[in-house]
DNA sequence: CCTATTATATACCGTTCGGTATATAGCGTC
DNA sequence: GACGCTATATACCGAACGGTATATAATAGG
């Protein structure tokens, strides 16, 4: 029961350095000290195996993420904890975050595109629904609800990315405030 | 001769659609109607061949950007300049402006990603450079000449995928008011 | 204690991978 | 017309690929 755990940590370093294809069973298998048959029998193919390591890391976060989505007349504070489960989501699992999105980017004919897809685009979706629910009361966004939640994904994601780069881990704490102004500027740059 | 083009082109295509990892060179070479010898007479391994077709995607669009960079004062003409040439190129090649987009979220230790991070950075560096050469005349920017080139560059990224996933080629007809408009929205951004 | 189930390994499958040794066809040039 | 160069194909290489048939330890239930 735990080199099941072992084998899906190891996948999942594995296939952040390297990529999904460029990656071996075999080599996936070695590394968490167990034999080919056994990551079989427990994910009954590669493929298997990467949807696990998705449904693993996405479903806490995707739950965390709809708590948060409730919107309750306060767009800015709605849009304020979603962008802060994101940064807790990318501090508390910065290889799975970068290992999602690097997927996300792949051909979308792929394999690991479209097993990475739908996670994403549920995100994307309950981002959306939020400028959903704000267009009753706020008669501006003509349509543009997609484009704006997009647009605040894309964001937030870049900022995370940004951090990333500039110190390894310790940068990933994120103020209040620092939330607080992207979303200001997001806003801002809404409604001028 | 022309066999090298249509092995070009054909590896393009297919990069594009599965993935480097995921396209074999016999593949490519059916498609494009030789043998694999005659592929690996022509670029010496599968890797060679990705270096020549980023080198001769990007070169002309990096000469282009260089003289769109030149900055003589007039920051958002110069930001313009250079969103039309992100444009333009998107619109000349959009699957190969795809593909280098796609291997620059490959993972870092990855060789498709090797191969087309000094294209992308360049690209970086030379949006970045404007900013460098406008600090001396804007003393407002305290050294955030490279967050803004990112920032920059992230967000005619972003149009552009915007626009490639509304329609698929109609769209990408870029008017110069879309484009003042982003470089609009950026500055503010940047100032307020 | 026997049995059924869970968890693991040995040894192997056919296929495809990137890459090459070698032959040869066309084709200008001396 | 022999020579050398460019461009192509046939046939093959060892290695790695994803995946499996089968045997066997360990363990829990009756």
């Amino acid at each position: 029961m735990e080199k099941r755990e072992e084998i899906l940590e190891n996948a999942l370093e594995l296939f952040c350095d390297r990529g999904y294809d460029a990656v071996g069973v075999q080599e996936i298998a070695e590394r968490a000290g167990v034999t080919k048959p056994t990551l079989y029998y427990y994910f009954k193919s590669k493929y298997g195996l990467l949807q696990e390591l998705l449904e693993r890391g996405c479903a806490p976060f995707l739950e965390r993420l709809e708590q948060a989505t409730a919107y309750e007349g306060d767009l800015r504070g709605t849009l304020c904890a979603c962008a802060r489960a994101f940064m807790d989501f990318a501090k508390r699992s910065p290889r799975f975050y970068d290992l999602l999105f690097s997927l996300f980017h792949y051909p979308r004919e792929s394999e690991p595109y479209r097993c990475a897809r739908p996670y994403v685009l549920r995100q994307q979706q309950l981002i959306r629904n939020i400028f959903e629910a704000a267009a009753a009361q706020l008669g501006n966004m003509r349509g543009r609800q997609r484009q704006f939640g997009l647009g605040f994904c894309g964001l937030v994601h870049y900022f995370i990315e940004m951090k990333f780069e500039e110190g390894r881990e310790e940068n990933l704490c994120v103020s209040d405030e620092e939330i607080y102004s992207l979303v200001h500027q997001f806003m801002h740059g809404i409604y001028s």
